[in-house]
DNA sequence: GTGAAAGCGCTAACAT
DNA sequence: ATGTTAGCGCTTTCAC
């Protein structure tokens, strides 16, 4: 059994009282006596319970995540800063896994709940406001990611999606390409239009006209990704380059370009956003571009975001903030950068 | 305020006791009291503490997860597979990342105990023993994965990276490669030595004489990875293949022979284990082998452990278990496998 | 400056 | 079959 407080006041001669003013550091205790106490507890090896505290506070130094699933590339650094900053904090965290489940969302909604947990962080799902929902009535502040969540969430953190894309597509125009196919994801939120709105913009910044037939938006997978490059290899053999929208996708492109025998960059450069931790070796001059720091923005927004919650359980009365973080993008591949 | 019993009691117009009683399904409650009592908690939307819960209990309903990094290939799959089987058994789950810095694990396993955790889950890092202690010392169960923990943790699950590499480098064999050269990674635990042994035993099932100088081993790095393959590569330029035993350095081979210009496979042919998701997109011939079953076998051994560690949670005194997951191991790149 | 005691929400032993 | 009550470990008034 691990020690209490009520042995700490024992073997220090005082009582549960004093001994707990002490550990929190409260004034209007006797040298002596702190003394006293600091090395019973030491000797005691006494670790306060976390679990008393909670019922106590009637609040757990626990942060609550939900987001679609941890295996997402995007996801797992950003899972990783979230936890750096909790525990930097003294907090825990709670991960929860919803597939973009409404169900689930509202199961798991419920257990931050149950658990009195401090905040929740979440990358909202269409559609499962209603669950959220749940996290207001119990008065637990959020912080929304990637997506904003009027009403639930005072605080987010964006992604600088169209920005990120807008850039790798000037690198293809700035290598010289002018006929450059899009695969873009749809659906889900914004990400797919703030995508589509930089690649057009890309487009428009170098006076290349848009040619409707170079696009194509679908879901998210990897079976789209190699569809869509078949289509526009065959439909639009005069394109240069493709853009890819999402990392999923840009597998399936890979898969299809490479069932080809196409070389890239040769007979077709690509670009992607979210690249995969393989497209150094792919071209190794993209080397830098994605060492350990591929995953940097992610982790950077995982850590504001955290640190924005940590900010709102302190003072709920702060003014909203909406963060953007910069370019979560690299370019998978893409011609004669060096 | 969220419902409590006493609120569900009062509307009910009956004691808390036989509130918990109807809520915990226990016997000797008559139906009409039953009904009226779940009505009430419908009605009030009542969730019970699972702090109040775990005070009582002096447990929480809450796995511990130690490991060194989410980012790790390998454990994403892992800790999304614990997660599963957790919530599955209305259990939440704590992870923490130790990056095998044993001061860190220390405070994680502080952090554990004062949670009142009903178990942990851990892979062990060597030197952090005493750490582990203080799990026993506070008698909470704990399962180890990929290395032995004996003393501390009753149930392991090991991989089977042996019988991968085996079959990997006796698929290269197959595809005609007599001169294989192989890139280990040391130090940290068994892993290596179980690869190398699998590479060796390859050999030995064609009567293909090992050379020493074949082999490079070092740290599981990217870096390592590249250096290892370009001393091969100059050294002993007559190898056809190359076998690498862990995710990074298999960047690294891949950077090195990508530099080189060399055509993969067949300028040289390059197998891995824990392949990287865009291994398909290099080689499509692997699409099949490396789908979102990739994982299958981390998402595997995390199940288990979940389970192990679930059992061993119902029942302290059940036999010691020790499970071995088959292959954790894909080929990158191989040679006309088709 | 220190101690006694109430109470956070729940469960289980004991009464009735 | 149902109610009363003690107590899990802690913090925080309120006395002294």
């Amino acid at each position: 059994m691990p020690a209490k407080l009520a042995d700490v006041a024992r073997l220090a001669g005082v009582s549960i009282a004093t001994v707990s003013r002490v550990l929190a550091d409260k004034p209007h205790v006797s040298a002596s006596v702190r003394t006293r106490v600091l090395a019973a507890a030491a000797e005691l090896n006494y670790r306060p319970s976390r679990v008393a505290r909670s019922l106590r506070a009637q609040r757990a130094r626990v942060i609550g995540l939900l987001l679609a699933d941890i295996r997402e590339r995007l996801f797992t650094a950003f899972v990783r800063a979230v936890e750096d900053v909790a525990y930097t904090h003294r907090y825990s965290f709670l991960l929860c896994n919803t597939d973009e489940d409404p169900d689930k969302i509202e199961v798991y909604v419920d257990l931050m709940a149950e658990e009195h947990v401090a905040g929740v962080i979440l990358v909202p799902t269409p559609g499962a406001e209603r669950a959220y929902q749940r996290l207001v009535e119990a008065q637990i502040p959020v912080v929304a990611i990637e997506r904003r969540l009027p009403k639930i969430a005072q605080d987010a953190v964006m992604l600088e999606h169209a920005e990120a894309t807008r850039a790798v597509v000037a690198r293809l125009i700035d290598a010289g390409h002018r006929r450059i196919g899009a695969v873009l994801a749809h659906g889900e939120g914004s990400a797919a239009h703030t995508r589509r709105r930089g690649y057009l913009q890309a487009l428009a910044d170098h006076d290349i006209p848009a040619a409707p037939e170079w696009v194509r938006a679908g879901p998210a997978t990897v079976a789209f990704g190699r569809e869509a490059a078949e289509v526009l290899l065959d439909q639009c053999p005069r394109l240069t380059a493709l853009y890819v929208a999402a990392y999923l996708p840009a597998l399936g492109v890979l898969q299809a370009v490479t069932a080809r025998r196409l070389r890239i960059p040769e007979d077709v450069a690509v670009a992607a956003v979210d690249a995969p931790d393989c497209s150094d070796a792919i071209h190794p001059l993209l080397a830098e571009a994605n060492a350990p720091e591929h995953q940097a923005p992610a982790y950077a927004a995982g850590e504001i975001a955290a640190n924005l919650l940590l900010a709102r359980i302190a003072d709920r009365d702060r003014p909203p903030q909406r963060v953007v973080v910069g370019a979560v993008s690299q370019p998978i591949l893409h011609p004669n950068a060096a």
